[in-house]
Order: C-alpha cells, then structure tokens, then sequence
DNA sequence: GGTAGTACATACAAAAAAGTAAGTGTGAGA
DNA sequence: TCTCACACTTACTTTTTTGTATGTACTACC
C-alpha cells in the first residue's frame, strides 16, 4: 500500500456492497444456501421488495447465484458464489471490529 | 462466529462508516494527520459540503479528531483516533480485495 | 370457488444522501 | 480599500435508496 492512489480499492469493494444491507445480506449467506424467506427472517428489517432488488444485484456482479428447485409452492434458495465468498471474507474483519465495539458506539450515538 | 444473531457486528461498523464516503476517506487518513483541501483531494469527486459534512460525523463517534492550529489562513488538520485505527485495520482486507479484483468487477459492471 | 405457500412484480411515496451555488469569517499583505 | 487563503455555513435541488401497498403466477388441497 505504498501508492495510496493507484492500490486502493476500497472504491470497488463499495461498487459491489455499498448501500444499507448487503453486506448483511451477504454476511448472512455464510453458512450455505438459504431460501427467501430466510434470507429476510435474518435480515431483520428488510422489506421483501429491496430484499429482491439487493439479491439480484448482487447476482448482477457475481456474487451470489439463485437456485430454482424448479416446484411448486415455489422453493428457490441463494448461496454464495466462490468469488462472494472471497468478498464475505473480506468482510470479517469489520463484522467482529463492530462486535467488539458495540457498546462503545452504542454510547457515543445515544449522546449524539 | 457461532450464534450469528447475537455476534454479528456489521450493524455496528456500518451505523459508522455507512454512505459513500466514509470508507474512503477514513482510509486515505491512514497515513497521518491531513488538511483540508488534502483530503478534498485525495478523496477524488467528492464535494466540500459533503466532506465537511462526514468528517463532522466521523468525529461525533470518535474515530477521527480535528486540531485547530489556530492561525490565519485557518489551518487545520485532521486525524484518525487510535480508536478510528481500529477501524481502518479492518477495512483493509476490503480495500485488498477490491484491488485484486479490480478488473474482474469492471467487466462484470459494464455488461450490466 | 376459495385458501395456502412461495417468490416474486409493479406503482407510487417517503426518506436519506449527495450535489450545486452562494456566502461568511479571520487576519495578512498590497 | 481590495484580494487572498483556508475552512467552513446555508439554502435549495437532485439523485438514490428504501418503504408501503397491491397484485401475479403456479400448483395443491378443501
């Protein structure tokens, strides 16, 4: 990281996850395949309709691939592609920082 | 990472570094206490407004922190905190993913 | 026919975030 | 007096993201 300009990548990791809930979507997919419904019941506060729309975007780059089970009712599930889990890995790091410091932001925002 | 509703952190980083902005500018102050107009820079297309704006922010949960030299022309410089060090180490395994697949996601964003 | 389960699609609205433009304050120097 | 450098502030606008409500498609079962 020398050349601060030309290495960071932060902007491309934003491209891919930027916005209030996919990488909580993602985080969640961690653990295999889920349905749609799941992927909501995790999520919690996420409205079906940007559920949909995250999803796809994610597809859209690759990350996550949809399953069709091809029945009825309708049983469709999402997972992770090997290049999301890559991505997932990357996004670690900042899952167990929030961890550790849940209390400690917790308090600074409630003084705000 | 077992119980993933009770340990998951990134509610917490992104209340932080949430927006467009944030991830980038904490990174490109890594490298020590900056300037103003230096971060305007480095932070490439971002607007004055909007940069003071998430500096504010930044500072009100305690990862950055600004000094006022106090002298005319104004001169002040802004900082990480040890706390905001925290989180920058953990951005970087982000910002290192985005730079590996740099070209892979612009491919797949211009067939979108 | 109605109901159920499941994963969507569509139309419109509201909220949040970012952007554009203009202005301010402070001394220092010409 | 005017101009400059620097870091802001404010008002309004535009864009983006998220949210609310309703509807669709497909079988299976009562």
């Amino acid at each position: 990281m020398n050349d601060v300009q030309s290495t960071c990548g932060l902007d491309v990791s934003l491209a891919v996850i930027g916005g209030k809930w996919k990488p909580l979507i993602l985080y969640h997919l961690q653990g295999g395949p889920k349905r749609f419904a799941e992927v909501r019941r995790l999520v919690k506060g996420i409205s079906e309709k940007v559920l949909i729309q995250q999803l796809r975007e994610l597809m859209a780059v690759g990350v996550l691939i949809r399953h069709d089970h091809q029945q009825v009712p309708p049983m469709v599930d999402y997972s992770l592609t090997p290049f999301g889990e890559t991505l997932v890995r990357a996004l670690i790091p900042l899952c167990e920082w929030g961890t550790l410091n849940r209390q400690h932001v917790a308090s600074v925002l409630l003084t705000a």
